[in-house]
DNA sequence: CATGAATGAGCGTTCATTCAT
DNA sequence: GATGAATGAACGCTCATTCAT
């Protein structure tokens, strides 16, 4: 029984994705989200604060999604380089099978102000600490090099795929984005040496 | 030889850039902008199609000094490893030294729509093409692996650089960025594995 | 005897009474008054047609008690002068006592349009007749003038009554109402003249 | 040769004044304003701050005229029953010969919360301290008591005048206020009570 | 070229009122 | 009768852009 409670909640949430990805957040109007969404506009304002925190909400909610599929795929995993395939795989896969929440995230959340990318960076946080926790647990492992500054490292990683999934996206989508995930992989192993 | 004729063009771009990293781009009205650059609100439009060109052209602008001094200093270097570590080194002790900028191109240009992100993306080009050669160059040199994707890792790299910046700035610049290059760098050349 | 079936009615003034007094009329939000009175937003329309109709409903009750009042008082005075006193006692020491009914007589209840006046200075109208009526006493008991234009000097009268009270409100209840009884009646009585 | 510069404040104003009396504050779009005024919406935001603004200014505007008027007549008046006699002559005469402004400052100036009732109370000083002044003078004189209580008096009289003239308008101006003048001094003056 | 007063489209948000439960 | 979630009309205000001077 899905809570009856929620139901509008959720709603409003589908319809907000489905319009920011379409226009893009600065030119989606509460009413545009709200006749999306099958509600009268009053009714948003039930459920969210103001408009911004419908585009928190989304990300923390789909975001929260995300998260949960990483721990539920890597705690299957054996190894550190195993966990860090699982997530680079997990996070190129959901957004290619999800364009419009790709476009959301990749595009229209950074149109906000200092104070809003703040709100995005915690809610981002338990991602970039999964990241971080692999790369510890590589180096006990000793599959990591011991010398990481696994704060640096954490943050390139999730840099480089980020930009990965933006010019996949802004290429139009003309390439499979998951197939890119062995070489990916590949770079953050390895780098761009040849073995000597 | 800066024409007098371009004089108020790069006043407004100046106005511009400071009261964007103010304020951000959307709490920017064109007449705070003219103000900041001693000109009428309807002088900009001499010079400006719309508000969104300032943004646009200032990136252009500053992006082209950056890349200039690129190859300026690519060009003295022996190798593909030696470029790589300038790309690297003036991309971060650029922004750090300029934190207006900084701002600029890591929070406030993100805030536009899909149009103008690949405004963006055609005048970053020149950027990604630079790194994209350097790993062509340290191909050829035998230094960098043969079968590197270059279209990917040379997203891979500068998004790790980008996200290294991003971080940098939201913590508040509370660390120094250009003495985490050669961590980075080392990050680009051999990855997270323990050498066996 | 109170009947239970108007319970809700009067809780429902009550909560407004201190809703109106604390926010103003424009500031009290119907949500607002059900909160105070302890009912669902809704069942306020059970019970009045629309939010202006409480202002109404909740002046004329407390108008009506007043009146009583005065009646009862003035009833047991043996002259004109003694009931113009009583009269002016009482309006300024039961709106001393009752600082809210004060405001949102003197300050809430002026915010309405001339329709709401009108209902307003009908409710006021006994209020009026009773100073006519003692004005008429006065005049048999050849106490006051009897060429008074009782029509215009009981608006006088009411309106002198009713500005000293706000100027008091808007002073901040700084001082006593009450103890310019005699002032106010002397003036009433015999002007600004000296005797000659 | 008018000042060209503030012609459009002072046609707004008008048109305020026009649109106000016709609908009264709340009914009062700012658009409706502007129309009438023959200037855009955003017009209106050059010369005053918000809304609210334009009644306020409206009111100081109408009143400092008014006082301008009084200081004028008064100057060539003999003693303080005459300027007592003069005040109450034009303040019954302008809001007679004035139906908007009339209902605009009865009225519509009462629809207003503490904040601006005080701001209008302030502007009403000028106003209020002629009237004291003259309460002086008569004392003084000693054509007045010389123990009446002025700040209480000088409120009675102008609330006296006040609902008046507020009676008059909400009667429909069916009679002459103007008429009433000379009653309403002789009450002023004497009182109610029969000379003994 | 330069100005800056004027424009007016555009939109987030509030809140009195309704009505299915 | 009582509830309170849902409604949606209504509007003040902003600000990018224009254009007469």
């Amino acid at each position: 029984m899905t809570s009856k409670k929620n139901e509008k909640y959720h709603m409003i949430l589908q319809g907000a994705l489905k319009v920011f990805a379409e226009n893009g957040y600065h030119r989606s109007q509460v009413s545009k989200i709200a006749k999306a969404a099958g509600v009268a506009d009053g009714t948003i304002y039930l459920y969210f604060k103001r408009k911004e925190d419908i585009l928190i909400r989304l990300f923390q909610e789909k975001l929260g999604e995300l998260v949960g599929k990483f721990h539920a795929s890597v705690e299957g995993t054996s190894g550190a380089v195993e966990a860090l395939r699982t997530v680079c795989s997990i996070h190129f896969s959901e957004l290619e099978s999800n364009p419009e929440l790709a476009y959301v995230t990749q595009i229209e959340l950074r149109q906000s102000d200092l104070e809003l990318r703040k709100e995005i960076g915690s809610a981002l946080k338990p991602y970039i600490v999964l990241i971080e926790n692999i790369l510890e647990q590589g180096i006990r492992e000793q599959t990591f090099r011991s010398d990481l500054n696994v704060k640096l490292v954490r943050n390139l990683i999730f840099g480089a795929m980020d930009e990965a999934v933006t010019s996949w996206l802004i290429s139009g989508r003309k390439y499979s984005l998951s197939e890119q995930v062995e070489e990916t992989l590949e770079f953050f192993l390895n780098g761009v040496s040849s073995r000597k």
